[in-house]
RNA sequence: GCCCCCGUCGUCUAGCGGCCUAGGACGCCGGCCUCUCACGCCGGUAGCGUGGGUUCGAAUCCCAUCGGGGGUACCA
C-alpha cells in the first residue's frame, strides 16, 4: 500500500493539514505501507520556500517520518513539481495524441456569451464546445494569434467509487465540464500533475480532505484515460476526510491564527499530547477511552473507521488530552523538554549552567502535574530563578496577602524558621504549623498566604514547603524579611 | 440556480434492527482530598434535526423535508 501527503507550500501548516498528513501516516504505518510526501509547488504566484520549509519542521517536530520523498529521495523522484515539468509535457503530449484530450480556443467570455444565449446560467461553466473542432478551425484561431489550453475529455457516463469514509458516491454524467489540464502558455495545473504523480508513483490509496472532494470525477476521469495510454497501472482508492471547523461552522481559516501549527508548538504543546488530539478529529480508538500513544494510534488505526462529519478544533480539550500526556512524561524528560521555554520567557538564560538544570529538575515533578502546556511552567518557576536584587511579589499578590495583617505572620513565621537545624521541606512544614496553626491559631489557608506571596511573588504556586527548601534559607529568609512592612 | 458531502449531549465521538430508560471524553456544576493552584477521586448536567413509513421492535432501514457545509477557476 502507497499513500501520500502531497500539501501546496503556501502558508503556515494549518492543523487541518497535519490531521491529513497523520491519517495518512498512520494509514501508510498500519499497513506497512509505504509514505510518499510530494510538494505541489506549481503555482509559482502563491509557493514559497519558507513554506516549504515549514512543513518539513512541522512534520519532523510531529515525528510523521515520510519514506520517499524530499531529502530523502525515492526512485519516483523528483518529488517536488516544479521539478517534474518535463514528465507533465510529455504526459500531456501523450494524452492529446490519444484523443483524451483536446485543444481548446474559447475564451472565458465567449463561454459566458454562448451560455447567455442558449437561455443557460454561466455558472455552469465550460460547455465542452472545442470537443470536436476541425483542422481548419483550429488553423483559424491560431491565425488569429490564439493559443489552445488542454482540456480532458470527459466521459459522458456517470462517474461513481467508493469512498473508504463515506461509502459510494456518485456524480451524474453531464455535471462536470471538461476540465482545463494544461494553460495555453504550457504550464501544467494541478488537474493534471496530482493524477499524474499519484499514477507515476504508484499510489495506491488517496487520502485527502474533503474539499477535495468535488475534484475527484475528473481525477478518475483522467485516470482511465491515463489507464488507457499506460501511465497509470491501478486506479487508486479515494478517501476523504472531513474538515477540521473553527469558531462558528466555517471550516478553521487560514488567517486564524489557531489553525497554526506552530501556535500550539509555540504554547507548549508536545507532540503526544497535540497528535493524540488531531487523531480524535474524525477517528476513535474505543468507545470508552481517548488518550493513547503514537504506536496504540499505529497499530488501531483504520481508514474505514473515520467518521465523516465535520470535527470541531476544541482548544479546552486539546489541552485536556495535552496535560495528561505531558503529567506522563518521565520528570528529567520534562524538565529538558521546558528548558526552551522557560529560556524563551528569560526565566532561564539561553544555556542555563548546570546548576539551575539540577534545581530544574527537582521542582519539575511539582510543576509537571499543574501545567497543561509547557509554557505555564515559566510562571510557576520564575522565583526559583530569580536574583534576589529583582525579585518581587506581584503587585496584585501583594495587595491581597502582604497588607497589615501579614505582619505577625511573617514575624512568627521567621522567628520558627531561622532556628530550624535542618532547611527541609517536612521541617519548614511542621515549623510553619507550629509556629502559625497552632501559635498563632490561624486557618491553615490563612496562615500560608503570606508566607507564599513573600517566598514565590504569588498567590498561587508549587508546594510551599518543597518550594522554600529548593529555593534555600538564605534567599527564603531573605525575602521573608523584605516583605516586612518598611522594607 | 446546479452538483456533492454532512446531520447522536455545548464540543469530539461510541452506536451498524432488540445488549440504548443512548456509552465515553472535554466543558460546565457540586463534593472529597488539601498550605495555594493543580492532579486524583466521587456525583450531577445535557443529545438521536423534523415528518412519514417498514418492522413485534428503529439512533440504527426507506422516503420526504429542514438545517449546515463545500464546489461550480486557465487555485490547490
Amino acid at each position: 500500500m502507497r499513500a501520500r501527503f502531497c500539501p501546496s507550500p503556501t502558508g503556515t501548516p494549518h492543523v487541518g493539514l497535519i490531521r491529513t498528513a497523520l491519517f495518512n501516516w498512520a494509514f501508510a504505518r498500519h499497513h506497512g505501507g509505504s509514505l510518499v510526501f510530494r510538494i505541489e509547488d506549481t503555482d509559482a504566484a502563491r509557493d514559497t520556500e519558507e513554506s516549504y520549509e515549514a512543513l518539513l519542521d512541522a512534520l519532523r517536530w510531529l515525528g510523521l517520518d515520510w519514506d520517499e520523498g524530499p531529502e530523502v529521495g525515492g526512485e519516483f523522484g523528483p518529488y517536488r513539481q516544479s521539478g517534474r515539468g518535463e514528465i507533465y509535457s510529455d504526459v500531456a503530449a501523450r494524452l492529446l495524441a490519444a484523443g483524451e484530450v483536446y485543444e481548446a480556443f474559447s475564451t472565458n467570455e465567449e463561454v459566458e456569451q454562448r451560455r447567455r444565449a442558449a437561455g443557460q446560467d454561466t455558472k455552469l461553466g465550460y460547455d465542452n464546445y472545442d470537443r470536436d473542432l476541425t483542422e481548419e478551425q483550429k488553423a483559424a484561431f491560431r491565425a488569429e494569434g490564439r493559443s489552445p489550453v488542454l482540456r480532458l475529455r470527459m466521459p459522458d457516463e456517470d462517474i461513481t467509487w467508493h469512498d473508504l469514509v463515506r461509502g459510494e458516491i456518485t456524480f451524474k454524467a453531464g455535471t462536470i465540464p471538461d476540465p482545463v489540464l494544461v494553460r495555453a502558455n504550457g504550464q501544467p495545473l494541478y488537474t493534471l500533475t496530482n493524477p499524474v504523480d499519484d499514477a507515476l508513483m504508484r499510489i495506491t490509496h488517496v487520502l485527502r480532505g474533503e474539499d477535495l472532494l468535488p475534484s475527484t470525477p475528473r481525477q478518475i476521469a483522467l485516470y482511465g484515460a491515463l489507464l488507457r495510454v499506460g501511465v497509470a497501472d491501478v486506479m487508486p482508492e479515494f478517501g476523504h476526510l472531513p474538515y477540521v471547523l473553527g469558531e462558528g461552522n466555517k471550516k478553521l481559516s487560514k488567517r486564524d491564527p489557531t489553525s497554526n501549527l506552530f501556535h500550539y508548538r509555540d504554547r507548549g504543546f508536545i507532540p503526544e499530547g497535540l497528535l493524540n488530539y488531531l487523531a480524535l478529529l474524525g477517528w476513535s480508538i474505543a468507545d470508552d477511552r481517548d488518550i493513547f500513544t503514537v504506536s496504540e494510534l499505529v497499530e488501531a488505526f483504520e481508514i474505514t473507521k473515520v467518521s465523516a462529519n465535520p470535527a470541531r478544533f476544541d482548544v479546552k480539550k486539546a489541552e485536556a488530552i495535552n496535560g495528561t500526556h505531558v503529567r506522563a512524561l518521565a520528570p528529567d524528560d520534562f524538565a529538558r523538554r521546558v528548558v526552551p521555554y522557560l529560556s524563551a520567557a528569560g526565566v532561564l538564560p539561553a544555556e542555563p549552567g548546570e546548576q539551575r538544570l539540577a534545581t530544574l529538575r527537582a521542582i519539575a515533578p511539582l510543576v509537571q502535574e499543574r501545567v497543561t502546556v509547557l509554557s505555564d511552567a515559566t510562571d510557576m518557576v520564575r522565583f526559583l530563578f530569580a536574583d534576589e536584587d529583582s525579585f518581587a511579589p506581584e503587585e496584585a499578590a501583594a495587595a491581597k496577602a502582604l497588607g497589615p495583617d501579614a505582619e505577625p505572620v511573617l514575624r512568627a513565621a521567621l522567628a520558627a524558621l531561622e532556628t530550624l537545624p535542618s532547611w527541609e521541606a517536612s521541617a519548614i512544614e511542621q515549623a510553619l504549623k507550629d509556629a502559625l496553626v497552632e501559635g498563632l491559631g490561624l486557618k491553615p489557608r490563612k496562615a500560608f498566604a503570606p508566607v507564599r506571596v513573600a517566598v514565590t511573588g504569588r498567590t498561587v504556586s508549587p508546594p510551599l514547603y518543597e518550594s522554600m527548601e529548593l529555593l534555600g534559607r538564605e534567599k527564603s529568609l531573605g525575602r521573608l524579611r523584605r516583605a516586612l512592612p518598611g522594607n
